[in-house]
DNA sequence: GTCTATATGATGATAGAC
DNA sequence: GTCTATCATCATATAGAC
């Protein structure tokens, strides 16, 4: 009896795991109760034993995917030393994170997007609070001098900008496979924080 | 005869209309048939005289919100002139589009989001293309070094996540009401697009 | 061109057997 | 804890009267 059946208590982590893609793909209003179960390999019913609803399924399926995802992220601005090292590193892991994982990037554009206040809320909550905070201090040491709020969200912007966009330019000119390579945006936004365009080219240094 | 009723041919404009502000609040998924008809005042029958499906009149209204929009911000980019004082003029009349149609920038955010291949490519054609290589040649001329494809996502970028992130940065300390002031938000751009963090400070210069 | 009425199916959620 | 069965409501879309 010191040894319980593994797979019991994984059928919530189960429901959460398989229904984060769906969501991440077509959004709440996309996703019905039955696209889940049948991601699980249950009925509809069953969800309704390990969660309330359909949106404290959601909720918690962004959670889920959140955790453990931000933390590290975090970890990279509160250490000390060169304040330029520590962006440089928090950028390209940031970029990497987006680059391999799809999803977490778009349920982030979908709490962007969420329209019921309570939940978006909640979502910001125990999703963007921490890290935000950490990136606005940290800009705060790193330019003195700016908005420390403002250089957060253009630092944001130019990081998750490449990614959001990719799908709409994959169909405009000038698109080559490389140009999503994590390591060289991340060269691209350092040099842009560090000079503007007035520094060393970064195709010719 | 020669005067025709002007309410007549107004009816599908009508339409377009009332449905843009549903389509950018909720987005296709969270937008019903009925809740347009409501929005205009017909049943949901009287919607499908003037388009084929629900489809057709997303499209129809996305194209709808976006013309005579995108037009004149491209023309500040096809001026001859000094090309700093041409993307100053451009990031403030973008920032100030943003500010006073938040329609538009979400219709976008919607767009960036679409899952329907189909779909998504279609609205680009009609919305996207024309802006970002005008803006993709543009930052060829500004910074012949820079990659321009690059360059154009992050200038795209620095201008409309101030406005994509308002909704959640309400909730988020440090948040000031002018801080979404687009003469402001423009001017902060700019001075990064310049010098960087380097250069001289924007609120003590 | 808009209406009433309706076909047809998907949706979130629940009751109760096992 | 999961199932079958079902409810009530909502969805897109159409047919045909006016």
């Amino acid at each position: 009896m010191a040894e319980k059946a593994p797979k019991k208590k994984k059928m919530r982590e189960e429901v959460l795991e398989r229904s984060v893609p769906l969501f991440a793909t077509v959004g709440f209003d996309g996703v019905s109760m039955r696209d889940i179960a049948a991601a699980v390999g249950v009925t509809p019913a069953a969800l309704y034993h390990h969660f309330s609803d359909k949106e404290q399924l959601y909720l918690d399926a962004v959670g889920y995917a959140f955790e453990e995802k931000v933390g590290p992220l975090k970890t990279l601005l509160d250490g000390g030393g060169n304040p330029w090292e520590r962006i440089e590193a928090f950028i390209t892991r940031l970029a990497n994170l987006l680059a391999a994982e799809r999803d977490f990037l778009r349920l982030m554009q979908w709490v962007l997007l969420d329209s019921d206040e309570r939940r978006q809320r909640s979502l910001v909550d125990c999703v963007f609070r921490d890290l935000f905070n950490a990136l606005r201090d940290f800009a705060a040491e790193l330019a003195p001098g700016h908005d420390a709020h403002r250089l957060a969200v253009s630092i944001i912007g130019l990081v998750l900008y490449p990614f959001e966009t990719q799908s709409v330019r994959r169909f405009l000119p000038g698109y080559t496979h490389q140009q999503e390579d994590p390591e060289a945006i991340a060269r691209h936004i350092v040099g842009l924080l560090r000079n503007g365009l007035g520094g060393i080219n970064e195709e010719n240094p």
